[in-house]
RNA sequence: GCCCGAGUAGCUCAGUUGGUAGAGCAAGCGACUGAAAAUCGCUGUGUCGGUGGUUCGAAUCCGCCCUCGGGCA
């Protein structure tokens, strides 16, 4: 659909999905094809090496950095991707939290839940109480914060900055397609992934030997192509765990753009393929 | 044909000495402030293979039948 758009206009597409972002992930995160490019200028696709983590901070400063660029040019910026928080990052802006001391949050990384929980509840006991005792990554996050800024989360999250909502127009575009429809989809997609390269994808990707715990290890399929690869699963369980988990996470998306996007966004709901045209128009306008 | 084992939630299986069932996974719904393709919360689901019997009461005990494994001939 963005394709659709920059037909119509001179456009820049710009990513707007986390796993997207990783150089070591062309397959496996579906990112465009050369050939689905079809000679339309992409940004922030594969930018980022394996090796470092992107954040949801870095992500939106990139982004409005190539939306200024394009607005320059008279491009007409196209945001396309499904990472609802970094697209309201984006908008709204971060609490302005520093930079966390790398030692910091190497040692709280490797703390159990339980442990991270109890440590939480005395150095953070507000976030302690906001937070279950078994959401391991927030956990974390309210305890690296509080250890390296010494100010809890909830200081810092008083303010919000960065975001660029004011600024722009936006035409914004939630699709909400069939749930059946839709899994069909993950399903087929997977299949399509295997036949594109995406074991070898995993394979280069091992042989890295990166830290299990950064975000391309942790992008659907790796692990469960790993698995595979090492031989401690069939490649039938591979295949199904890899589509499950992608089934889920539209579900996690369905979830999030449905109840976490502002009500006033268009949002299609059901089958959209015929009226593509008309959609666009709407958005445009 | 005979012997043994199994048949309980969509799947894998628990279920004490009889009191009409419960875990994990899957699924549905939800949360989401620097890892978000992450992380987490809530919620069901059932002719307990069928049938007849014993019993106040049967997933549980008995008979017969069906299905699937394995063994013997």
């Amino acid at each position: 659909m963005a394709l659709d758009i920059a037909k119509k206009q001179p456009s820049v597409i710009i990513n707007a999905d986390s796993a997207q972002v990783y150089s070591d992930l062309t397959v496996l995160s579906a990112r465009p094809t050369e050939q689905e490019m079809d000679g339309i200028e992409h940004q922030l696709f594969g930018y980022i090496d394996g090796s470092e983590a992107c954040s949801a901070a870095r992500w939106a400063n990139d982004a409005k950095t190539a939306i200024a660029n394009a607005h320059e040019r008279d491009l007409l910026p196209i945001l396309v991707g499904g990472t609802g928080l970094y697209v309201r990052v984006l908008l709204d802006g971060i609490a302005p939290i520093p930079e966390i001391d790398a030692e910091i949050r190497e040692k709280i990384r490797k703390l159990e839940a339980l442990e991270a929980y109890q440590a939480l509840q005395t150095l953070d006991p507000v976030s302690a109480a906001r937070l279950n005792a078994a959401d391991i990554t927030r956990i974390q996050r309210a305890l690296e914060v509080i250890q390296s800024t010494g100010k809890p989360l909830d200081h810092w999250q008083k303010n919000k900055t960065g975001g660029i909502a004011a600024n722009i127009q936006l035409h914004p575009l939630v699709l909400l397609p069939p749930r059946e429809w839709l899994y069909e989809r993950c399903d087929l997609r997977f299949d399509q992934m295997i036949d594109m390269g995406a074991l070898e994808e995993v394979q280069r990707l091992i042989s890295r030997k990166l830290p299990s715990n950064l975000p391309v290890m942790r992008a659907i399929g790796v692990s469960e192509l790993a698995k595979w690869l090492a031989g401690d699963i069939s490649e039938e369980a591979a295949l199904e765990q890899a589509k499950t988990a992608t089934r889920q996470y539209a579900k996690r998306q369905y979830t999030w753009f449905r109840n976490q996007s502002p009500s006033e966004w268009m949002r299609i709901e059901g089958s959209f393929n015929n009226d593509i045209d008309s959609i666009i128009e709407t958005i445009l306008r």
